[in-house]
DNA sequence: CACTTATGATCCATACATAGATCATAAAAT
DNA sequence: ATTTTATGATCTATGTATGGATCATAAGTG
């Protein structure tokens, strides 16, 4: 076997993704969905709407942020989050902010 | 050329997703962190996360979620949405749910 | 009850995302 | 100024996510 990759995530990835699964689960059948209507509507196929309803780490955002337009889970709609107040000046901010990081190379020459 | 499929994704994704990979992009900076420092922290490569910094759809979300807490982006941290409040009970609303959902195969029989 | 439909799981083939390298430019440091 | 480092862009090879099918079971319907 070609040693497949495995790759490993943080607990906060985990869980934020599992509770965004289950929000859009929870709203699929709430509103009467079938999983073949959704992934229809999505334009993906009903094993990946499995997958991202089950919490795959590997999904693509698009395809999950996409899903939980269509079953209508707002995550960063206005209403929803404070993150989006944030938000407005992110651009701008953006701009202010140095174009490059650069590291010390040397350290510190503290005469003392 | 053997015809690329070309997904298309709804104006809201495409923003929450922008939205996202600029937040991450200024807290990298803000935080001092190089490009290449946070690609090997989130042990990916420094292609993707320009990809993700660019707000690149297809990206997988959970190398997404990883960068923004390496970064310090709290997306759904209970401080920082209100929709952790909202998930709290979201288990048990699942499992009050109807397990499938069936739909309706004759026309209501109105009878006039 | 019988019948229909939805869901979950698994398998395979292939399109595509990703890693890794390279190069050019820009920005910071000295 | 020179030098060093970060970033952005582009290319290729390969691992893998995805689509599509199938099957079994569960869950509604009548």
């Amino acid at each position: 076997m070609p040693t497949s990759k495995v790759r490993t995530y943080s607990l906060i990835s985990h869980e934020a993704v599992h509770l965004i699964s289950n929000l859009i689960k929870v709203a699929r059948k709430e509103r009467q969905y079938t999983a073949q209507e959704v992934a229809e509507r999505a334009g993906i196929s009903r094993g990946l709407l499995q997958r991202i309803e089950k919490g795959d780490l590997k999904c693509s955002i698009g395809a999950v942020f996409e899903v939980a337009a269509i079953v209508g889970v707002k995550l960063f709609d206005a209403e929803a989050t404070t993150l989006m107040k944030h938000i407005l000046h992110i651009e701008e901010k953006l701009a202010l902010l140095p174009k490059s990081v650069h590291k010390r190379t040397k350290v510190v020459d503290d005469d003392f």
